[in-house]
DNA sequence: ATGGACCTTCCCACCATGGGAAGGTCAAGC
DNA sequence: GCTTGACCTTCCCATGGTGGGAAGGTCCAT
């Protein structure tokens, strides 16, 4: 292979170097994320240190979980040097919305369940407000 | 096709009756979360009164968020006379613990993504601290 | 008999990720 | 120059819970 002159790497060094496994690499290609990567005669995809950044520009993206299709626009809007920073801040805020109501519903979750574990003996009779409570 | 006997229903009628939709009632009869269901002659699926029950147990667990696999152990512990409530104690504070993990982690890009639109100015330039952070 | 509301099965989609098979390629050591 | 092992390729399948929709059969009231 030898990749000497302008520091090109395969996917596995890529997958390394942005902790997205190779898997999804080619994923993120094959929906259009990220742009077709070059080939090798053999068949076997490059990447430079500005595809890494790409790579890494999704990885903490995805960490802070915004969904794929948001990213997308995200990364339109990071190459773009004409983006308002408005367009950012409404996407990201909306996500955090999302978040929000999401936490929401799980705290109330956990609050119900906390209540119903605390009254439920847990010991070895069968007696159980859970199991009363999920019977109606 | 005449239910007069033993009040038996058609899958759209239990399903108006428990809040779980036709599809979703196939479908636990599929993963085997429900008994198959009896059929008329010309096979439409029957439901008394007992599976409306199940059906509703399922909804109220799943609307608390339990997975279908604890669902159905949750189920069996139901049905069986000789549970002890410590079973049922334990999945549930299980769950409980899985919740707080992911609201945990979530509150977690809420605070982050907060704090860096909190810097955006978010108007017409395209200086923005969301996407320096995205970009590392 | 016709029409509409219901039922059936079957396949596809979402979202993001991983597993694994079958096969090709590279580089190093012998 | 051959073997070996680590890498790469594509392709298909699975997860979890839910919905959409097509093509076709059934029920019942008018």
């Amino acid at each position: 292979m030898i990749m000497s002159v302008n520091r090109e790497m395969t996917i596995g060094q890529a997958a390394k170097s942005s902790a997205v496994s190779a898997k999804m690499i080619r994923h993120y290609e094959s929906i259009g994320l990220l742009h077709k990567a070059h080939r090798t005669e053999a068949g076997y995809r490059l990447y430079d240190e500005t595809d890494v950044h790409t790579l890494r520009f999704i990885q903490r993206a995805r960490s802070l979980g915004f969904p794929l299709e948001t990213i997308r626009t995200l990364l339109a809007l990071w190459r773009n040097r004409r983006r308002s920073s408005a367009q950012v801040k409404e996407l990201s805020l909306r996500h955090v919305a999302d978040l929000e109501r999401k936490i929401t519903e799980m705290q109330a979750m956990v609050r119900t369940l906390k209540h119903l574990a605390h009254n439920c003996h847990g010991d070895d009779r069968p007696d159980c407000p859970i199991l009363d409570d999920l019977a109606g």
